[in-house]
RNA sequence: GGGGCCGUGGGGUAGCUUGGUCCAUCCUUCCGGCUUUGGGAGCCGGAAACCCCGGUUCAAAUCCGGGCGGCCCCA
């Protein structure tokens, strides 16, 4: 294994590989195969995406891969954040098509024709959907696993709403929703609002959830935006309203994809691999019987033990392939980031105990076979907490505050820089300083000088290096 | 967008500069067998590779051209 701190990108791209994530082989560049372990991790996030969104009251669809490209012609802004990203579909075996189709480099234009003929009224308001699919983009830079990708194992909500306030009030609820999955996931972030020439294109303003990967680079991993009228005016989406006039409806979109598995692995990860939130592991606790003469007791009991903890709702394997020594397990287990090993060997037997330890600390705890399954769901919870809290301050930490350009480079994350707030003072801060702005904090803070103009503001610009 | 590096069994590599010593090295993996098991066990036997197309040459993993693919750095 790599070393982490030394060779982040190896150690990377090293660790989706061996831990059985994904197999990067697929001769198509920026798409990969989803090996069991990983889809079982990232089927997991999408099954608490369906629970939680489901509880805020959205509905679950599934809209077509292709859009015709008269449909994805119909807001000039969008068209030009990605035509020159889309897949097209050119061709019906020899025949070339009229209307050439393009692969969805995200959903809007398959699903606002559809809007339009769904939402007749008021009381068809507000409209809540989502639906979790693949998307594809053409990317020419560099693809990276999970990060970068041609194409993207995608999560996308929809809403419609009768006014602007409606549309965001949802917004407010698409943040708090977020701050479950974070806790979920173990995911500390920031999040901030995008920059006006940075902003989703079609949208009247952007927010963004930014994380800070170990490299000190900030990634992406969730987006919310506040689309007003600017797609339901061209796609035609209209209700009726209590006083029998047309009106246009607002929109709003909430995004997330495979990204959130990217931070997972390079924040929580170490040189043994990977660490898996307990709230999201496909395996929480892995049993490994130490079996030697006392082959037969020690694996009756293990089978024993295994089905105990099945039984209280624990995501439990036990590893009693034979052909492989207790050791070569441990480190197999570590590297796929099982949270919680569970030893059982001769030794415990006789003192009716289990050997607990864990991925996150390697601590060892003996615990009785009295008390081990109320002190493995502690342990879990406690492993979870950890993750998040040591993941946070570690983020926090990358965080500075400078009020000069010259201070910028020396920051290994981001910087927070007073900033007017004008379109030239940011490109002059980005130029001079080879990063971006990545946004803004929601809230204002103390009235300081912009570091370009000097005029007094109490914004703030995240300036960084993105993935 | 610019620059650099690289492509050899399933994975990681040696060989390439200076063509022949290569029916290709080592580690790992996989298969069969015996023996083992509290932090990557051992022995024996076996399987498995020069990215593609063209060129130079008596001779190409090695040199040249093109293609495809991958990686890294910078903007």
């Amino acid at each position: 294994m790599e070393h982490k701190k030394e060779d982040f990108s190896e150690w990377y791209n090293e660790v989706v590989e061996s831990a059985g994530l994904v197999d990067k082989r697929y001769p198509v560049k920026g798409m990969h195969i989803w090996r069991p372990y990983g889809w079982k991790i990232m089927h997991n996030i999408d099954t608490y995406f369906r629970e939680i969104f489901t509880d805020y009251s959205h509905e679950e669809v599934n809209f077509p891969l292709l859009v015709p490209e008269t449909e994805f012609k119909k807001e000039a802004e969008h068209i030009r954040g990605f035509e020159d990203e889309v897949f097209w579909v050119t061709h019906g075996g020899l025949d070339e098509l009229d209307i050439k189709l393009l692969l969805r480099p995200t959903s809007e234009t398959a699903m606002y024709p559809m809007f339009s003929l769904w939402i007749r009224s008021h009381a068809d308001l507000p409209l809540k959907i989502f639906q979790i699919v693949n998307v594809f983009r053409y990317e020419t830079k560099q693809t990276r696993t999970f990060i970068r990708m041609r194409e993207v194992h995608f999560f996308e909500a929809h809403t419609a709403h009768r006014t602007y306030e409606e549309a965001e009030k949802q917004i407010k609820e698409d943040i708090e929703i977020w701050k479950k999955i974070a806790k979920k996931l173990a995911l500390p972030y920031k999040i901030v609002k995008k920059a006006e020439w940075d902003k989703f294109p079609g949208a009247i303003y952007s927010l963004g959830v930014e994380t800070i990967m170990p490299s000190g680079r900030t990634l992406q991993i969730a987006t919310f935006h506040q689309y007003g009228q600017n797609f339901s005016k061209p796609y035609d989406i209209k209700y009726l309203k209590e006083d029998g006039e047309h009106e246009y409806v607002h929109q709003t979109t909430f995004g997330m994809s495979e990204r959130l598995l990217g931070a997972i692995v390079g924040i929580h990860g170490d040189d043994r691999g990977l660490i898996i939130p307990p709230e999201i592991a496909p395996i929480q606790v892995v049993i490994v019987p130490i079996v030697t003469k006392k082959k037969k007791e020690v694996l009756e009991e293990s089978k024993k033990i295994r089905d105990e903890l099945k039984k209280s709702g624990i995501k439990v394997h036990l590893d009693d392939r034979d052909n492989y020594t207790p050791g070569y397990k441990f480190y197999d287990w570590e590297l796929r980031g099982v949270p919680l090993r569970l030893e059982l060997g001769p030794r415990d037997m006789e003192k009716g105990q289990v050997v607990l330890v864990r991925r996150d600390s390697r601590e060892k705890i003996s615990v009785s076979r009295e008390e081990y399954i109320g002190k493995i769901k502690t342990v879990l919870s406690d492993i979870q907490d950890n993750l998040y809290n040591r993941a946070k301050e570690k983020m926090e930490q990358k965080i500075v505050n400078v009020e000069s350009l010259d201070e910028i480079n020396n920051v290994e994350g981001v910087a927070a820089v007073p900033w007017c707030g004008s379109e030239e003072c940011g490109h002059e801060i980005e130029d001079r300083t080879e990063r971006k702005i990545i946004g803004s904090p929601i809230e204002e803070g103390d009235v300081k000088k912009c570091v370009i103009c000097g005029k007094e503001t109490g914004k703030v610009a995240f300036v960084a290096k993105p993935y």
